[in-house]
DNA sequence: TTTATTTGACCGTT
DNA sequence: AACGGTCAAATAAA
């Protein structure tokens, strides 16, 4: 993170210039016959440089936001600091010890979170929004005030065999049925040390289970999920705690998962997703590739990901935030240097199509 | 038999 | 007290 004030520049005026192309992009669009879809897309794109520029702008003046919390959990390698008890143990809820139900709540707030809406092509909805590249365990459904459909929460079916504490909350949304947000919280360390959790291609049903799925077994690979679900996946990530968050970006296309530990994809990251977004162990699809937009700054490269990679996460500072769509917004960045380790492989080649809205 | 889901209860936070 | 998140017993599926 050395040169820190140059690669932000970098990456600030690839923002900007991201930005400025996207708009004549659309200026094009404009007077052409293209689809609405790809006018609100070139516009997505626009909205999104800008943001990602204002969060680097707000980012340079709050690093420090990151301090670091000795967190425990989330770490890959040693989630126990100090005293190597599992911390399952903790959350069972036998154990009921103030001080360790505290440091568990503590904890889970700390995690990162991060919301992506996934919204599913009309004919595969039924079947759920898709595959994330991780196996999920349902255990627990609640209603939700105000919302039409119930939230289904998942946690990860490794969690006990490898105290993976990655989450998973999973919301229709009221206003498009066929858009699921879904919110993911703390990060997978199941996959990253070992291999052995591999590419389960389990069938996931997550959420709409509700419908039926017959058809939805097994089309977990990748691949197919990627064709499976088109569409338009935002993600935005979030902190919980203080500020609020930001940049929702979105993707026109969008393949999920993918994200299993071996698979490596190497290469770019995800320009834009870098700091914001980013986490998203599980939009980061290798497989697709139409269009680059991105080109990933070596420099965020570098950067994020070497913070990833070093187990910043450790501790667990802070969470990202992003500006909202609304444009109004005014982005307040938080940045969270906890993402996934793993997940973010600084040379993930994003060529996801349009990944960086 | 094992593993996953359902679902009401419990608990912490607001 | 209400709400959201999680637990865990009961149940279903593999």
């Amino acid at each position: 993170m050395e040169s820190g004030e140059n690669c932000e520049l970098k990456t600030l005026i690839n923002e900007l210039t991201h930005g400025m192309e996207s708009a004549k992009r659309l200026k094009v669009h404009l007077s052409s016959t293209s689809s609405m879809e790809t006018r609100e897309l070139l516009v997505q794109k626009i909205l999104s440089s800008y943001e990602k520029a204002l969060l680097i702008l707000n980012w340079s003046g709050s690093v420090e936001l990151a301090q670091p919390v000795g967190q425990m959990g989330i770490v890959p390698i040693s989630p126990v600091s100090g005293d190597g008890s599992p911390q399952r143990d903790f959350l069972d809820r036998g154990f009921k010890d103030h001080q360790e139900v505290t440091d568990v709540s503590k904890k889970r707030k700390m995690m990162p979170r991060w919301t992506d809406h996934v919204r599913v092509s009309s004919d595969n909805w039924m079947e759920g929004p898709h595959d994330d590249g991780y196996n999920w365990r349902k255990y627990g459904q609640k209603d939700i005030l105000g919302a039409k459909y119930p939230r289904s929460y998942y946690r990860c079916t490794y969690r006990n065999i490898k105290e993976c504490w990655a989450t998973k909350q999973v919301q229709r949304s009221d206003e498009d049925p066929s858009v699921f947000e879904i919110t993911y919280r703390g990060k997978h360390t199941c996959n990253q040390t070992n291999n052995s959790i591999p590419a389960p291609a389990s069938p996931e049903k997550q959420e709409p289970r509700q419908h039926n799925h017959n058809h939805n077994h097994k089309q977990n690979q990748p691949s197919d999920m990627l064709m499976s679900f088109r569409t338009g996946l935002r993600v935005n990530t979030e902190e919980s705690d203080n500020k609020e968050m930001a940049s929702t970006l979105s993707f026109p296309s969008t393949s999920y998962g993918c994200m299993r530990s071996e698979n490596v994809f190497s290469p770019s990251m995800l320009d834009n997703n870098n700091h914001f977004g980013s986490f998203s162990q599980s939009f980061i699809s290798p497989a697709t590739s139409e269009s680059n937009y991105f080109s990933a700054s070596p420099c965020q490269m570098n950067n994020f990901g070497g913070v990833y990679t070093m187990q910043h996460s450790e501790s667990d500072l802070t969470e990202i935030i992003s500006a909202n769509t609304s444009a109004t917004n005014s982005p307040i960045l938080d940045l969270d240097f906890s993402l996934d380790p793993v997940q973010l492989d600084p040379n993930f080649p994003f060529d996801t199509p349009g990944f960086f809205t």
